[in-house]
RNA sequence: GGAGGGCUGGCCGAGUGGUCGAUGGCGGCUGACUUGAAAUCAGUUGUGGGGUGACCCACCAGGGGUUCGAAUCCUCUGCCCUCCGCCA
């Protein structure tokens, strides 16, 4: 959520943020329903001084006093205007309320402007893509030749794009998140959290997936609750609500959770394989900042975050996303690639984000500056660290050998139970 | 699922119709004493909104109601706790 003043007094900044992001939102609505919040409060505050007066002043009279009955009177009639103005007053900010919350953030003057994904400027790149001297395989061929991932079952337990990992493979994928959550509490200060995977509406709004992205999310019938799109809806929201001593910032917390996704309109992509699931499990990394030092944190992030690929020898790249592309809630973001060689390209594997006061304005989380001794609201940061799923995938496809074997990374074998290959 | 108890400021905890935004304690901040610290003493200390400003308004889980006036009375909803039942 961005600052109401915003549209009072800067609104052109907010029509060209809507312009680079390609986004529509009612901003002369907005402007319209703020003024007659305004005016409304400016009313009914008026009139309700009064009638604290008057009520006061009715405890002071004597009970046989004749201008206490006509006070009193007044006072009854005030007090129906009072209802009327304030029942006004409520729907006008319930509309202006869920306007602003349906507003995307602004992005930060360092992000490119352009029209979609393909003008993300690449920041760097890592590794070089290995050569093979044989046609290199799609995970899902390597995978079921090694009969350690099963497509069709897990589409008979549940639906498409749902898929059972079975021995090697399932051990590859625990693997996997206990060398990240290890590399991310030990190497880069993360204290690791186990949040729950289903949270309330109020949670969902707090980092920006309600109200406007409902139809991405599953939802429990009959209960408030949602099951997690990622981790970094509950770690963000931690902290929502509370005043924050400002030694205890930065927070940095991590955590390894199933996530699930509707998928909703992606219907037809990457169909094959498990790169695109209903459930797949994720190690995200999350900062609650200082907004003096937001932007190094991020640099921070992303490069913890890129550490996993590194030490798992896996080549990638680092792009930023352009204004058109970026997700709601964020000022910054940078996706972090990973090489895939059936492809011969590089896919995303890590989305690495600064979502300044956004977040902390909808859960209102803050802290008390020492300086000031004022109220600031905090910047919170999220970055997948990384998805486990597709890093699986990306570690079949690189590490593959031409018998269909598939060869662990050395850093990974301890987590294998001293497995070096799965054949 | 059944029965009961609760929800008040950063935290604990008083408050059952009229200066109560709320006694008190803890914590925080400022000052005094001290070489310094601790202890002690004094003062101070909620959040948000509106107005150039003196100032005004709102907030005691949330909604609705009664009243001139509600933290306090009525009502609905949510959440938490305890006991019983069931259960990994």
């Amino acid at each position: 959520m961005l600052d109401p003043k915003l549209i009072r007094e800067n609104p052109d900044s907010v029509r060209e943020m809507l312009e680079n992001r390609h986004a529509s939102w009612p901003i002369d609505e907005a402007q319209t329903l703020d003024g007659r919040r305004r005016e409304l409060l400016n009313e009914v505050e008026a009139l309700k001084a009064m009638r604290n007066e008057g009520s006061r002043k009715v405890a002071t009279l004597k009970k046989d006093d004749p201008e206490k009955n006509s006070l009193m009177e007044e006072m009854r009639k005030a007090g129906v205007r009072v209802k009327e103005l304030d029942s006004e007053l409520a729907s006008v900010e319930g509309r202006f309320e869920s306007l602003l919350l349906q507003l995307p953030n602004m992005p930060h003057s360092s992000v490119p402007v352009g029209i979609d994904e393909n003008d993300n400027p690449e920041i760097r790149r890592w590794g070089t893509p290995p050569a093979f001297s044989f046609e290199p395989r799609p995970h899902w061929e390597i995978g079921e030749g090694l009969g350690i991932m099963d497509f069709d079952r897990g589409t008979r337990l549940a639906q498409a794009r749902f898929t059972v990992l079975k021995g090697a493979g399932a051990r590859l994928e625990r693997a996997l998140l206990n060398f990240m959550l290890d590399l991310h509490t030990r190497e880069h200060g993360y204290e690791e959290i186990e949040p729950p995977f289903m949270v309330n509406s109020a949670t969902m709004r707090g980092t920006g997936q309600l109200p406007k992205f409902s139809e991405e999310l599953y939802r429990c019938e009959g209960d408030d609750l949602w099951l997690i799109p990622t981790a970094e809806v509950p770690l963000t929201n931690l902290r929502a609500g509370e005043i924050l001593k400002e030694e205890e910032l930065p927070i940095n917390l991590t955590a390894y959770t199933p996530c699930f996704r509707r998928e909703a309109g992606s219907y037809g992509r990457d169909v094959r394989g498990m790169l695109r699931q209903h459930q797949f499990d994720k190690v995200e990394m999350v900062k609650i900042v200082h907004p003096d030092s937001s932007y190094e944190e991020l640099e921070k992030l992303t490069n913890n975050a890129e550490r996993v690929l590194q030490i798992l020898g896996l080549p990638y790249r680092v792009i930023c996303l352009c204004t058109g592309d970026m997700g709601f809630a964020s000022s910054k973001t940078y996706d972090i690639e990973v090489w895939l060689p059936s492809q011969f390209k590089y896919r995303e594997i890590s989305s690495c984000s600064n979502c300044e006061d956004f977040q902390a304005r909808r859960m209102n989380t803050r802290f008390r500056s020492r300086e000031t001794g004022k109220t600031r609201f905090v910047h919170t940061l999220n970055g997948s660290g990384i998805a486990i799923g597709r890093c699986l995938i990306a570690v079949l496809e690189n590490c593959q050998r031409e018998d269909g074997s598939v060869k662990i990374p050395e850093p990974l074998v301890p987590y294998m139970g001293g497995i070096e290959e799965i054949r």
